[in-house]
RNA sequence: GGGGAGUUGCCCGAGUGGCCAAAGGGAGCGGGCUGUAAACCCGCCGGCACUAGCCUACGGUGGUUCGAAUCCACCACUCCCCA
């Protein structure tokens, strides 16, 4: 058990004087690259220019948004410029990859919220950025100087919604192959489920190649990263930047993640593990990193945290129960990194005493009117959708209230205290 | 433009007139075993009332019938083949 003094978790990335391709690939982070070794001579020097996608397709970043995030801080840590690069007119189109079927098309209003939501979110992570505006691109274009040194964040919509069909057709979609499109595996997987890939998905591949080359031209950005499947549309960025006699950019993507017991990274019994603390409570962030499998730990200590790789080595070496201490480390950094060490912290202690038996331990609370029936109050709760389901649990002897197990649905709460659904889930009911 | 197939509960998918709230699988939830793990075992899994019962539901609307997810008509959408 940790003092109560506040543990301090490790915020910054230290390379130690070693590669930074060595570190990232250590660490797990890389999966494929275009020419290791003319990368790893590119990145020997600081001062490259990089960038990674992100569309603004959800209200919030989630875990899935988190591991390229990790990986920029690296880069910059070695002396390198993120480009953080909003995708706000690429959310207009919808990207195909990995989808079976089309996604909802996002209206205006619905974008600019988004990013309006995930803008603040990428400095927690990746460091401060200078955002630049639509003025500012259209300066940079128009031959203006490049922003001094320092991550910035940009909008593709600021280069992407002035193009007239036609003019961008003979610019840009001169240079695409559809045989090559066709049997990218973005488009193959749609084609032979039958799923169908309508035109406009089809074209999204156009519209990240072009980011890349219009990156590459105004900013001189040669390296992309991104998750893997996005390496085909990342090579067309690359193939673009050449035919426009660019030089040989890079690519560099990472793992797509699933968890050891196949399950897609980040999904919680709610859905996606999001990083915006008014959706998903620190809290519960926290616990979710604790309830990881046992054999994710080491992976998600080294993709997640800047913790020394020796540390991270130490702590993979546990066996058996001992593996929580890893789990609690791992849920420290993450939650500290994300939502602050106070509240990492908070959650920590919230969690101990939770787990340990205490009964007026902190977790979230509800406010009821007493007195009140178990039944209305799993409703309260949250712990249940309907009564039925209510009623179910108490059955099966889901729900405890304190540390007694409820076996009448009718029995009436009269004061505040805690609400268990299962053995994980607990909410305190206060007086409204 | 012509011809064909299809639309079932969170997802996949059976079901062709009453025995259907609808097989089976997955996901999810609870219990047991544990370490707030995995695997495994057991149970639950539309809503309300929970004893009997009622309501909502099988793309939409209308119809046939004592009775329809199941038959008919029209509409919408999806996919396939030919052009």
């Amino acid at each position: 058990m940790p003092s109560s003094t506040t543990p301090s978790p490790t915020l910054q990335p230290d390379l130690s004087g070693r590669h930074v391709l060595d570190v990232l690939t250590e660490r797990g982070f890389v999966q494929q690259i275009t020419d290791p070794a003319a990368l790893r001579a590119a990145l020997a020097a600081p001062g490259l220019t990089f960038y990674v996608g992100f569309d603004p397709t959800g209200e919030s970043l989630h875990v899935g948004h988190l591991l390229p995030m990790m990986a920029m801080r690296w880069l910059r840590e070695a002396g390198h410029r993120p480009v953080v690069l909003m995708g706000g007119g690429t959310a207009r189109v919808g990207d195909p990859s990995g989808k079976d079927r089309t996604r909802e098309l996002l209206d205006d209003a619905r974008i600019q919220a988004n990013l309006d939501g995930q803008r603040p979110q990428f400095g927690q992570v990746v460091g401060p950025l200078q955002q630049l505006s639509a003025a500012d691109w259209a300066a940079l274009a128009a031959g203006g100087p490049r922003p001094a040194a320092g991550a910035l964040m940009v909008n593709n919509a600021h280069w992407l919604m002035g193009w007239g069909y036609i003019d961008f057709l003979r610019e840009v979609g001169r240079h695409f192959s559809v045989n090559r499109m066709l049997s990218a595996e973005s488009a193959r997987l749609r084609l032979e489920r039958d799923q169908g890939l309508s035109f406009i998905e089809f074209n999204y591949h156009l519209l990240q190649s072009f980011d890349y080359l219009e990156l590459w031209r105004r900013l001189g950005c040669t390296l992309q990263l991104g998750g893997d499947d996005q390496w085909f549309n990342i090579l067309g960025g690359v193939d673009l930047v050449r035919r426009e006699g660019g030089p040989a950019v890079h690519a560099l993507t990472t793992p797509l993640l699933a968890t050891a017991d196949g399950k897609k990274m980040g999904k919680t019994e709610k859905g996606a593990l999001f990083l915006s603390a008014a959706l998903v409570s620190p809290f519960e962030f926290y616990q979710y990193w604790i309830n990881v499998v046992d054999a994710d730990v080491g992976r998600f200590l080294r993709l997640y945290t800047f913790l020394p790789i020796e540390r991270v080595q130490a702590l993979e070496a546990l066996s058996g129960a001992d593996i929580r201490e890893a789990k609690r480390a791992l849920a420290f950094e993450v939650t500290a990194l994300i939502h602050g060490p106070e509240a990492a912290t908070a959650a920590m202690e919230a969690a101990q005493a939770l787990f340990s038996g205490g009964a007026d331990a902190e977790a979230p609370t509800v406010k009821v009117r007493f007195p009140i029936s178990v039944l209305d109050a799993l409703i309260a709760a949250g712990h249940a959708k309907s009564k039925g389901e209510g009623r179910r649990l108490i059955a099966q002897g889901g729900v405890k209230l304190g540390d007694q197990r409820v076996d009448d649905p009718d029995q009436v709460i009269t004061a505040a205290g805690l609400l268990w659904k299962g053995k994980k889930q607990a909410v305190r009911l206060a007086s409204d």
